[in-house]
DNA sequence: AATGAATGAGTGTTCATTCAT
DNA sequence: GATGAATGAACACTCATTCAT
């Protein structure tokens, strides 16, 4: 068990994951994500031990993938513009891949995550958390804990996400409130 | 003229179903449930007609209360006053009551809860989005959409429960760190 | 238990079982037929001790409605006129209230109904056996075991009832047909 | 390429349910089925999608086997000695299979069968419908609707079964004046 | 006697996981 | 390694019957 041989085989488990349990939630039969991934019953079982296996490997990747669109062509400018770029990017992927960003909501809360999958996961978003500290440091939470203004911030930003979903027509303009909101709350 | 419908046993069912959807998640079976609430099997439906029945009602009663709190004592003083208040005993509530702010977050994501069931809670929330509407009348954000304010004041005060809770003996602290931040955000 | 005061209520249950078992089947709830008899949970089970005993209650009932409706007006003239006479008003009472059939029909093959309650419907039925008596005593089946000369009337009779209430526009001549078969096969 | 579908299981299953059905009636548990077939719980759902599903196609599948039985060893010859043969045949195979005849005609009158499949199990019976055609071609009954002679026959037929079932020492006498009742009503 | 809440065994069906092919 | 049948515990919900009011 265990002894995965074809990448892409895993590759399409963990999209038709993405898909199923972004439609069906995470009590999505293994079974449905097997055939969204053209993939037999058991193959599934010989790329991830469990179901709890796939769903902490599910959520570290789209955690990581998340992350690096954040960061992805950050510029070298000041925090402000710094931390401006990674909200605006961080906004972009998930609207761009709302299916992504709908699965890993759910991951989020769920009890099938480990521990120590959410300290690889927030490992992971070490990058972010740098730009963060840069953008706090001088700023009226300099002395909070950075555990909290990372919350806080995270908080700020999965719902301003939410809200652009649900009128993104106007995604520009709630970008930006969510932004200047967050600089208020930290700049 | 029968044995009438008790709202003892009502009651019973629905703290049972807070602890253990607190403790097992969604998924906890309705037998387990009834056993927590010393009830038979069958009898948890003749108080709610299904699962989902039992969910969205406890959604609704707990948000309530959760609300009621929070206005409990509310004072007439200036709106930062009001809504420091406010804060101060949603916070107070949350962590007053961890099993029933815990199901609650769960139910909150859930698929569950219909659309009728959350248009039911915000309306019971509307005294606590009145004090938010007074405080960010004359802030930066007056003329962002309402429901975006009130989203993002939401997801702070969450975050901050959550930190609360993983470092319940710094309570008072957080809860002030989390109220300035709110209160830069939008007073 | 079984001290029934009403003799309205229990024709109430009656009929409601009746209408419910026609529309449903044998599984056809208690509380169905007491809801569709206005009569709470409990009481049918002062009328009735158990849903078996309703519905061989119910089965002897009916079948005793059924005969009598049979011989209802039986003239005194010959045998094959009384034959006649009696074939008919079977095959009226059956299509006048198909509930009443359907619902027979459906206890007829019941294992709930007990040998004693077949033997005693077999009873009602003397009336009934007598004119086919007479009718086969000079016949080519005189010679056959009564019983069984009563079932293969009985079972053209149900057949015949069953093709007529597929066909109702010519229920007159499908009545004619069968009685013209039976009175070849016996008379 | 995996572990095939196994006829055999399936046929087991298709035993133990006419067994199950047979005894207890359609309200059997498929758990009971499944434990009488020595297989699983879950694997009667591997080859039956519901419950309602295996009825339907134990139904089909009995039904065939009895026209395949009635309808064996036909003779070239007239008409009567072809009718007598396949009459004959019925109710041999009728009391050699007590099981099955039990369970068919238990289905027979479930609603759970499908009007599409009492269509596929009268195709299935054309061969019997063939021979009766041919014999009542001549005789009183050749201007009645086809569909009530089969009828009329097809009641006769499980009445004389349900008779010789109850006396099963003259099995052969009753058989013949079944027959000749038969005869005389449609030859 | 009447009511309807209470009970808990029983139902069909699902599903993560294992294992024969 | 890949496949999909096999397994059986688990689940939401129903129902005949009992019993408190």
């Amino acid at each position: 068990m265990a002894r995965p041989r074809s990448d892409d085989k895993r590759a399409a488990i963990m999209t038709a994951a993405t898909r199923t349990i972004a439609a069906q939630g995470l009590g999505a039969a293994t079974a449905a994500i097997a055939k969204e991934a053209r993939v037999s019953n058991g193959s599934l079982f010989t790329y991830f031990d469990t179901k709890a296996d796939l769903l902490n490997q599910l959520y570290l990747e789209l955690k990581a993938e998340m992350g690096r669109a954040a960061l992805g062509g950050l510029p070298a400018a000041d925090d402000r513009a710094q931390m401006l770029h990674m909200w605006a990017q961080w906004m972009r992927w998930a609207t761009a891949n709302p299916e992504k960003r709908r699965a890993l909501a759910r991951l989020q809360v769920s009890d099938e995550i480990t521990p120590s999958t959410h300290e690889a996961a927030s490992r992971t978003m070490a990058g972010m958390g740098r730009v963060l500290e840069r953008s706090r440091a001088n700023g009226p939470m300099r002395d909070a804990p950075a555990a909290l203004v990372f919350t806080l911030c995270n908080a700020l930003a999965e719902a301003t996400i939410d809200y652009i979903i649900s009128d993104p027509d106007h995604a520009d303009e709630h970008t930006r409130s969510g932004f200047d909101a967050l600089w208020r709350m930290i700049g």
